[in-house]
Order: structure tokens, then C-alpha cells, then sequence
DNA sequence: GATGAATGAGGATTCATTCAT
DNA sequence: TATGAATGAATCCTCATTCAT
């Protein structure tokens, strides 16, 4: 069907393997953790030349920071989405939204947990990541809930990434009884949020 | 029935230094997670020769498997024990409980969550633990709120579990703001027990 | 005989290219020694894609190959030029202008030291390199000593040469002690010529 | 014929292997030089394991450097025998001496100029080699030399050093040629001498 | 011809594990 | 039984060289 495709131009190749081999890094990432996981594998899942590998990602540090980065963007793009829908909704449909956004993150890049709590190398870039996220929610609570001060808004934001941080653990429950926990876990994230918008003096 | 042999104190000698490396053992995980410590170092740090070591746990899995079993007794005695009081607590009390029994198991036993999370090899032993937990949990809220489900109380107990799991992160927060993430943490906890206390139409 | 094509420009593109790459690959195995020196580099810094590096030359040793070639003739001119001044200079001014000779040859090329005792490859080019210059020394000897027979010139350069080759190790002395290091060993060059004479029977 | 001979001793065997591992990195770097000797082929040439090797000369260039270090204290030990002989030596004997020597550690230890050159890591120890080596000669030449000034000595020592290198040279001339080379490098260190002794007012 | 992405052999080094003593 | 030297597979990473575009 394809005749003669003039072969894709060099730089879309290039991003295509970037692609590829970014894939890869999550699989194996995932599967085996930041110290397990070898060069040699991610390059072998991405039909990459272990050069080639190199040349894109010169360190297997750069490479898991790459990848850092990219889930960074994600979450940081999805909760400034989240704010602006903020006006519009309720305690609760915002408790749901966290939970889903972290859901979301979670299916979608599961391997950032075991980065991010890799020991080795610039945790400059794990720590800015979780300032990040904090600031997020923070700032959606604010503005969530009337009358919450900043100071405390930072303390349930921490609170509550932690709490979601367990989202992680139960989307890899047996699915059986996945579902069930996962209503509990959302009931539980409202009731922080109306509990601290009651404390805080709110509606 | 044995006559006494000169070999008998040769079982305490094992004893003591099976002891020290599993010390040992501990320190290097803590500070160096399953992947990078080696066993080179813990038969240094425990004063044993490599050799040694290895007739005593035949492999670097098999140690960390030795001290999450222990762990896990220690786990399971404190839940245990905590059971036995429940009768004489206040549900918000139990919270508490339950929250310093996470933060003493945390500050003792650091290393188990890198043990626990190490993907590598049988996680035969952390499913178990991962279970007797949850069922040790449940345990004392079916005795502590009257009217749970057992199976409503494994399904809070796992939610627990995941929030508690926060109490590892917060410790190891910045001291500043630890105490006061401490507290936050401590009333949702005791939130969502009196939540689930008054769906179950509990007291 | 051929019409002036616009391919002819090319060839002057060419020999910039050849200059640039060589003024780059001289300053590359300068700082880092033949082994250490990288044809990236070399490319990157004479703003050469690698491939066309490849194209010019072949092989990394060929680079060094060409380099040293160059170095050569500058020697051989160098040489040449001295040897015809030779009847207007007493052997003193004679021994001066060796050491001066070998002085510019370090300062400007002092890579080739560094290529010429790369043991890999085509010792083949370094011979030839060292035999032109003692023939070279060689002949100036004789016509400055008369009576100097042609196979004690030869022995007479030989050792000169590894004497002037100390040259190249004072001139990268500390400045502090350089002067008194050149002075001296002009002095003993000197002194070798004047003896290398009086038992030739000489002047 | 040997019975049951007792296996030598552990640390005999491990003085035996660190020796044949010596003596193999000695061969591959006198042959390849430093960068182009690989610690496989050293571990290959000494029958030893690579992680044996690593185990002994937990660097590359910590091999180099104990290479170094042997090196040195045979110079060392060399130019203090030779120290002691000096009262009852002609200059000329002590010309000869000298040079014997160099030729002496030249044919034992020929691979030493190619680490003493190589710029990579620890200079230090090159730096205090040559020091060492300079003081060694300065103080044979200011007790061989009546009337020489230690400033002087070190001058004289600096440039004789230079070239006695050249001994280096002479030793791997084809040997057609060598003994004639030996025999006008000899009268050449002799004359340096005796010029130096009538400069500083000597005999 | 020019370009630079791709290749992969090869190098230094580590470490779990074995086994001779 | 205790010891620690020996082993070698496996890791990360480099770089000369090729070749499709």
C-alpha cells in the first residue's frame, strides 16, 4: 500500500527513537526499579543501538531525569487544568478530580515513584518536583476553599499527596477488590476536604 | 540428653553474630537501599568474614528476607498487643495509636520500605506481610468499632494502611514543618475512623 | 583544459577544510595525547561534520600520519635552510642555531613528540621522520667540521639528536629555572660540537 | 617428585600473583604505552582473574602508580649506592657510572618513561619522582665536584638528566649502530663533567 | 559531496558468590 | 568450621567508523 515513502525526515527519526527508547525506560524502570534496570535493556526494548542510546540520553541518571521531567510537565499541566475548573465545582467533585488526576498519573506513569525515590544522583530535580505538585494543590485548595490560609492550604496539600500517593498502591490491588477500595479511598479524600474547608470556616 | 560438648557454645556464638550482621545489614540497607548495598560492606560493618556471612544467609536476598521477617513479627506483636488494649480505648485514641505504632515501626525499621519495594525475587514474603498486616489492622477495628463488617473493615484497614504508609514520607520531612504535618495527619486519621465508625452505625 | 566549473571553488573549500581540520587535530593531541584525543573532538572544534573529517582522512592514524608528515618538512626545510647558512657561521653559532632550530620546532609542534612516540601503527612514517632528521643534522655536521667522516657525523647527530631532544623537557620547565636550563644546555651542545671537532682533526 | 608440599602459604600466593601481575602490566604498558594497555590483557598476560587483579590494583592507575613507585626506589636506591662509591671515582668513572645506570634501569624498567609521561591522574608521584631523581644526581655531582655550588649541581643534574634520557633512545637503536652510540654518549657525559668541573674550579 | 545518526566492539570497574586452605 | 582470595558475568559508558539521506 505505502509505495515509495521518501523515508521520514531525519529529525522525525530522531524523535520517533527518542520516543521509543523514553517508552522503554518507563517499561523497564517500572518492571525493575532505577538501580536494576541496565542501559542494555532499554536499548535492546527500543530496538536501539546502545550508542544510539547514548547519544540521546548521555548518562542513565539523564535519561530517568528525562523521564522525571516529562511526568513533571504532565502532572503540573493537569493540575493547572484542575484549578481553572476550580470555580466551577464542588468540595466534593474536586476530591474525586484529585483522586482521578492521581489515578491518571498513576496508569500513566507509574515508574516516576520509583525515580523519584531513587537515591542516587541530583535530587534536585525530585525535590523540585514535589515542591511542585505541593504548590499545585495547595493552590487549588485555596482557592477550593474560602478562608483557608496558605500556610495551613500547604500542610493539607502535603497531607493529601501523601494520601494519594496511596492511589498508587491500590490501582495495583487485586482487581477485585480494586473498585471497592477505591470508592473508600475517594470518600475518605472528600471527607478531608469538607473537614478542613469546615475547620477553616468555610461555605 | 546431649552430653555437654564444647561446640555448645558455638550456637550462642552464631547466634550473636547472625545478630550483628543483620545489624549491619540494616544500616546498609537504610542508607544505601537492597540495590546498591553489597554484602561486601555488611560483612564488614558486622566484623564477619565474607564467608561467614554467606553460611549464615546464602544470599543477599535471603538476608533481606531474614530481616523482614523479622520485621514483620515486630509488626505483627505491636498490632497484636495493640489489639488487646483496644477494649480499654477511645476510638480517637486507637487512631493514635495506630499512627505512633506506624512511626515507631518507621523509625526502628526505615530500611523494610525499600526491602518491601524492592521488586526483585520472592515477593513471597512481603505478600505475606503485606497481609498480615492489613488482616492485623482489621482485626482491631472490627473489635474497636462495633457493627464492621469484616470485610468493610479489611477494605478500611487497607485505606489506613496506605495513609499511614504517609506517616513514612512526613518523617523524613524538614523537621520545621514535621511536627505540624504530624498533627494534620493525626486528625484525619481520627477522622476517618469516627467517619467509618458512624457509617458501620457504630457506638 | 577543463572549463571553469563551479566545482573548482571546491577545491579551495577543500584545502581550508584540510588546514582547519589539521590546525584543530594539532591542538586536540597537543592537549590530550594521540590516544586520548577523540575525531569528535577534532571535528567539533575545527566546525567540520565527522563525516567529512572521514572523508579528508581515513583513519585516525591517518590524521596523525599527515601531521607528522607536515612536521617533517617543516624540519627538513628548517634544516635545509640551516645547512646553507653553515659556511658563514662558526660552530658555535652553528650549536646555537641547532638548539634555536629545535626550540621553534618544540614551541610550534609540540604535539609531534607525542604522535612520534604513539607506539600503535605505521612506525613506518616515524622513521622515516627520525632518519631524515639525522641525515639532515648529519649533513650539516659535515659541512661544518671539516674532516668529519660521513659514519661518525652520522653517530655524532644521533647522539646530538637525543640531547636536543632534552630541549623539548626544558622547555617545559618552570619559567623560574628555564633560563639557566637553556643556557646551560646550550652551552654543553656547544662544547660537544667543539670536541666532536678537535678529534675530527678539524679546523 | 614434590609429595604433598603443603600449598604455600596464602600470602605467599597473593606476593606471587602481585608480582606476576607487575610484571605483565610492566610488558603491555612497554608495549601499548598507558592509555592502549587494557587491565584484560594485563589480567590475561598474568594468568590472573580480573577481579583478582582489581582486587590487588583497585585502579588502572593505581597499577601504574605502584608500577611508578618500584621504579623510583630502585633509581633511588641506585643513585645512594652510587652516592657511597663516589669518593673513590675518577669524574670519568663517575661519567660512566651514570650512565650505566640510566642503562641499567633503562633495560629493567624501559616501560617507566611511558608512565612517567603519561598526563593522566597523579602527577605527584611523577613530579616527586623526577625531584627525587634530580636531588639524587645533584648531590653525587656537588660531592663528585669540589668547588660546585648546590644551585649549580641541581643545573647541571637537570641537563644531564635530560640527557641521559637520551641513554633510553641509544638502548632500542638498532644494535648495529648501538655500541658505537653508547661509546660517544659516554665520552659526551665524561666531557660534560670535566667542563663542569673546570667551570666551577674544579681539581 | 556533505552530513550526522547509527553502530557495536571494547574498556574500566563492581560485586555476588564459590571454594581451596 | 572459618576465612578471604579468586572468579567472571554483568554494568555503564566511549569512540572509531560506516552509511543512509
Amino acid at each position: 500500500m505505502e509505495p515509495a515513502r521518501p523515508t521520514e525526515p531525519k529529525r522525525e527519526r530522531g524523535r520517533r527513537r527518542v520516543a521509543a527508547i523514553m517508552e522503554a525506560a518507563v517499561a523497564v524502570f517500572t518492571e525493575k526499579g532505577y538501580d536494576a534496570a541496565t542501559m542494555t535493556e532499554i536499548a535492546a526494548r527500543s530496538s536501539t543501538a546502545i550508542g544510539s542510546l547514548y547519544r540521546f540520553f548521555p548518562t542513565k541518571e539523564a535519561l530517568a531525569d528525562a523521564l522525571l521531567l516529562r511526568y513533571a510537565l504532565q502532572a503540573k499541566n493537569g493540575l493547572a487544568e484542575l484549578q481553572q475548573q476550580v470555580p466551577e465545582m464542588t468540595l466534593e467533585g474536586i476530591a474525586d478530580a484529585l483522586v482521578d488526576f492521581m489515578l491518571l498519573l498513576q496508569s500513566q506513569r507509574g515508574y516516576a515513584t520509583a525515580l523519584v525515590d531513587a537515591r542516587s544522583g541530583s535530587d534536585d530535580h525530585r525535590k523540585r518536583f514535589r515542591e511542585a505538585m505541593r504548590n499545585g494543590v495547595a493552590s487549588i485548595l485555596t482557592k477550593a476553599i474560602a478562608g483557608l490560609k496558605p500556610a495551613k492550604a500547604k500542610v493539607v496539600a502535603v497531607v493529601l499527596l501523601h494520601m494519594l500517593k496511596g492511589v498508587t498502591g491500590v490501582a495495583s490491588e487485586e482487581p477485585a477488590s480494586r473498585a471497592m477500595l477505591l470508592t473508600e479511598l475517594r470518600s475518605l479524600v472528600r471527607l478531608y476536604l469538607v473537614s478542613a474547608s469546615e475547620r477553616a470556616g468555610g461555605k
